[in-house]
DNA sequence: GTGGTCTAGACCACT
DNA sequence: GTGGTCTAGACCACA
């Protein structure tokens, strides 16, 4: 009864009015929660309906978070059993981490550049943001 | 009517698969052209009719654009004349500024956060962004 | 008012009972479609709502479709303007083409093999095979 | 009740992540291995028992596959002694063999056609498939 | 129990 | 007009 089934401790916290769609939020908090490590290959994630309990949004929602990440490879579904993280391998989650990375640092220096804000100020902001 | 108006120097760089809705990617293009000073108060925008022939977009598309930033009070359009960039005090505009760096700030330290970089990490990944 | 989009001469055929999902034998069409060459990059869709009323399904089920191929890269949407076939480099899709033949091939041949049906006896099949 | 009762030499290699569900899995690999000739009438199969812990499955999903083997008539229970491949007339298996190698065929032959190819493409690329 | 499919309908942002 | 998001609910196959 007690079975080896690893369960991801995923604390999921949406922000209904962030602009960002809730289904998104739900998809980039895996992708990140992955790639930061505290998700690994295998594990098994929460049940659609208990994950729509909790976040008291209707399944669909999270059914299409999840699904979009099956289609991206990085979920596996088996109906009956449950939704788990692919096993891709680990070498690669480690690239894809440092990939997006970059890309998230570039993006944000572009958009600092158009701002008018240069790296040397930005290196003071960073310094003096409130930590929380 | 074809006097020596001053027409900004404007190369729209739209991405239409970018997510980011067209009418936006305008807004922001003028908005960061002001800020970086490569257009500046009195210059006369393209017409609504030239740059939709010219992106090959809609024209409701630009209109929609030079509405929302003349009812932000960044550009004024004077019937039969054209739509020109407000004399409005830079000092608003400084406020916009300082305001969406703090949210570009913020929202990148979160994201940083969430892929398991802290802000110690951070800095020297910027000090060894390759310049360009 | 006529302008020169192109729009696909696509003529979906719908089995319900097939077991197929319907959203599925969507996906599937369009990809042969594009894999054959009846359709090609820049092509446009029929919209979400003209297909539903035409096959008499509901909307959801072919934006689910459109959706799923959005994600693998093959389709890209315009909200307000309509969906199309992406612009992937068209050489590519003649490798694709080639792979998802043979990738079909070798899952007939293992599939009639261990049925214990040799590729001599299969050829016989095809060419008995009633034309249609 | 350990006997010399002839035990098949099943092997069964289970794909979770492959679409088709894992009882039908274990029904094709049955009906093939009788197909085959490795299985025959009077084979004893794996308890229900033993093949869940060694394919690591639950036990309802064998139960599943045997019963809908027994319903065709493929396999035959006798409670306390365990479950054995029946010795049903040989023809109606042919016949059931027949049926699926046509439905597969055609399946085939859709699906080519689909992509774009034509039977006679088709007995070239079967001609020319590497043999394994 | 698990996820998958489909319908129906509301509301929204964008072109 | 376009597609996108989300809800609600029904029914299904699978483990």
């Amino acid at each position: 009864m007690n079975s080896t089934i690893v369960q991801s401790d995923i604390s999921f916290s949406l922000d209904p009015a962030n602009g960002v769609p809730i289904y998104r939020q739900i998809i980039q908090q895996i992708e990140y929660g992955i790639l930061s490590g505290r998700m690994k290959s295998g594990d098994r994630l929460p049940t659609i309906r208990s994950l729509a309990v909790n976040l008291k949004i209707n399944p669909n929602t999270i059914a299409k978070a999840y699904n979009e990440l099956e289609i991206k490879g990085i979920l596996a579904t088996q109906v009956g059993s449950g939704t788990y993280i692919s096993d891709k391998k680990p070498e690669l989650e480690e690239d894809a981490r440092l990939q997006k990375v970059r890309e998230v640092l570039r993006r944000f220096i572009q958009e600092m550049k158009d701002l008018g804000v240069d790296t040397g100020e930005l290196i003071a902001l960073i310094k003096s943001f409130p930590q929380r």
